[in-house]
DNA sequence: ACTATCATTCAATAAGCGTTGGATCATTGA
DNA sequence: TCAATGATCCAACGCTTATTGAATGATAGT
């Protein structure tokens, strides 16, 4: 993952409103969200959500696919998968490295 | 770590001068880097270089300690360690959750 | 005390981000 | 084809972020 890629992704996240959604869509897995669910979900507006999908999607975290009048978001989590690595393995170091592999304790995705 | 406080650090490191700071203090490791030095690795200027540090000292990823005429900036690693951490826990899920442990291969501090 | 050095602070400017409301596009079902 | 629905696009506004250069604060050595 290059380096301007990491800061886009960064950036993606560093948000309230879009971490959220990021996580609503981990926690959704394959299935996906509509930008409807979410928009409810969240309490944002349907404008706001539109804007921040885009900003997401942008950086690569998320996809999108039509379904009839709907659009189904999902994460894509190789993506966040290399940017977790690229933090790991360039942004610690010694002591630091030990990050513990937890597994999803609590997130409804089967793991 | 709660959600304020992530969205903070990662903005803190979504930003191309910043994230090269911090990397730069990891490699440093404990011994850590004047704001001189890193200014002058960076090209960037002293008043550009004290705006960043600022800022990655507000979201707690560096801290500082005066040492006669200079100042010594070093990064957290346990900060970076609690971040990393959100994201392996909150942010991916199923096949995503293998992260690699690598460690350090490329950075000069002692691993 | 004076000067040099290291670094931050201040003020001003330009650029980018996030929100809002109204308009527009895409799709479905009658 | 027409109306309804889900979602995006557009323009405008206010707020925050990043950069620059000059000024100020802190420390060490003479």
């Amino acid at each position: 993952m290059k380096e301007v890629e990491v800061v886009k992704a960064l950036s993606a996240l560093a948000q309230e409103t879009r971490l959220r959604i990021f996580r609503l869509l981990v926690v959704a897995g394959p299935e996906g969200l509509t930008p409807g669910h979410m928009s409810e979900e969240l309490g944002a507006s349907p404008t706001a959500l539109s804007f921040h999908l885009k900003e997401l999607s942008h950086s690569g975290l998320i996809d999108v696919q039509r379904d009839g009048r709907n659009l189904i978001y999902r994460a894509r989590f190789e993506r966040m998968n290399a940017l977790i690595g690229y933090l790991t393995e360039h942004c610690c170091a010694g002591q630091a490295c030990d990050v513990a592999p937890s597994v999803c304790t609590d997130c409804s995705y089967p793991s």
